[in-house]
This record gives C-alpha cells, sequence and structure tokens, in this order.
DNA sequence: TAAACGATCTGCT
DNA sequence: GCAGATCGTTTAT
C-alpha cells in the first residue's frame, strides 16, 4: 500500500522542475507527492491528481494579468514558492512556475489522500475519503494551510513539500477547461488524472 | 471609504 | 443538482 511507504524529505523536487512553462509543470506534478508535515512530526498528503496552469502571458484568467499586487505577488516569486490566495472565504494553494519576474503558477486543485487522513477528517470535520481534499479550499483546509503560509519555499520549508511520486500512463491524463473563472474559459489548462476518483469532477 | 466580485463549498432537495 | 453563504482584495468614487 503506498500509505505506508514512508515519504523522504530529503528528496523534493527541483528548482528546476519549476523553473518550466506553467501548463508543462501543470501536467508533470500529476502523481507527485504533496507533504505537509504538522507541528507534531505527523506526515499529512497523498497524491496530486488534479491542477490548472495560470500562464504568464495572455491569460486574463490569472491573477497575475494586471501585474504585480500586494495579493498576488508570490506569484512572482521564484519558482517553487507557494502563492497562497483566499476567495469565497476559503483558502487556495499554488506554486509559483516559469520564470521570477512573468507572475505564473499551478494551482493544486486535488490531491489523493494516502498520509494523515485521520488528520485531515479532523480538520476537515467530514468522515468521507472523498469529501476530504476534492478541491483546492477543501485540500487547504486538510492540510492546514492559510495565508499565513503564502510566501514559503517549497524546496526549505520545513512545513510543506512535494516530493516525486508515481508516474502517470499518458493514457491516464486529461485535459479540459479550467474550472470557476469568466474569462479565456476555452483554454484546456486543467489537467487531472482521469481514472481517479478524487479529482474535484 | 464604498461597492462589487470571485481560480468555492455546503446544505438541502 | 442548485441556491445561498461568505469576506478579503480590488477598483471605483
Amino acid at each position: 500500500m503506498a500509505g505506508t511507504i514512508v515519504p523522504q524529505l530529503n528528496n523534493r523536487l527541483s528548482r528546476g522542475f519549476y523553473t518550466r512553462p506553467a501548463a508543462e509543470v501543470a501536467r508533470d506534478l500529476l502523481g507527485q507527492t504533496l507533504l505537509r508535515v504538522a507541528e507534531n512530526g505527523d506526515l499529512i498528503g497523498g497524491k496530486i491528481v488534479e491542477t490548472e496552469a495560470y500562464l504568464a502571458e495572455h491569460d486574463p484568467a490569472s491573477h497575475s494579468a494586471n501585474g504585480p499586487t500586494r495579493r498576488n505577488r508570490s506569484m512572482f516569486q521564484q519558482p517553487g514558492t507557494l502563492y497562497v490566495y483566499t476567495i469565497h472565504a476559503k483558502y487556495c494553494m499554488n506554486v509559483s512556475t516559469d520564470r521570477s519576474d512573468v507572475g505564473s503558477a499551478v494551482l493544486i486543485r486535488a490531491i489523493e489522500p494516502l498520509w494523515g487522513i485521520e488528520q485531515m477528517a479532523q480538520a476537515r470535520g467530514q468522515s468521507d475519503l472523498r469529501r476530504l481534499t476534492r478541491g483546492p479550499a477543501m485540500l487547504c483546509q486538510a492540510l492546514g494551510i492559510t495565508i499565513a503560509d503564502d510566501g514559503i519555499d517549497l524546496l526549505t520549508s520545513n512545513k510543506l513539500t512535494i516530493l516525486p511520486g508515481e508516474a502517470i500512463a499518458a493514457s491516464e491524463i486529461a485535459a479540459g477547461p479550467r474550472i470557476g473563472i469568466s474569462r479565456a474559459t476555452e483554454l484546456p489548462l486543467r489537467f487531472y488524472v482521469s481514472s481517479s476518483p478524487f479529482k474535484s469532477r
């Protein structure tokens, strides 16, 4: 069982992994391991099964479309920086990609819970495995990620990182329109593992 | 400083 | 499946 394998924190995805166009990073994050290290050392996380790319240029749906602001500044930090924002009174997490100065990121929308399921259930006030991390705000609540985590570096943080996971077969990877946006709705920048019951739709 | 708007979720049918 | 809650950020006055 995958959940019994203890993740090795010294084996993180590299800076170079994130230093590529957002769509590539979004696709390649599928299957990787998102891991939260709790205050008491508990490991909480799982396999990334759904992401969305927000591009550096010509993407009116991106928070960075009108340049840097106080809110989106983490998108303009070095690749691998966490960008947490509030929307509808909830939190969503992204990872900065591409180059520091262009403001692109990948939204992590859903994971398959593998480690710390008890802790996630408690944080969510919900025992149904399929309703623990099935959307960006649910995911943040399950992992205890808040606006206070905005700007942390996934390559050096002791609290949150991404490790290499299992490879996903190309035939299992699907792309489609991003969810919940009103502009650039036609671009196929949402990527997901088509067979996973943990993707948001 | 006021108003509008979401990269959403939950509860109820 | 859908209507309604929700509140920080942005943009306009």
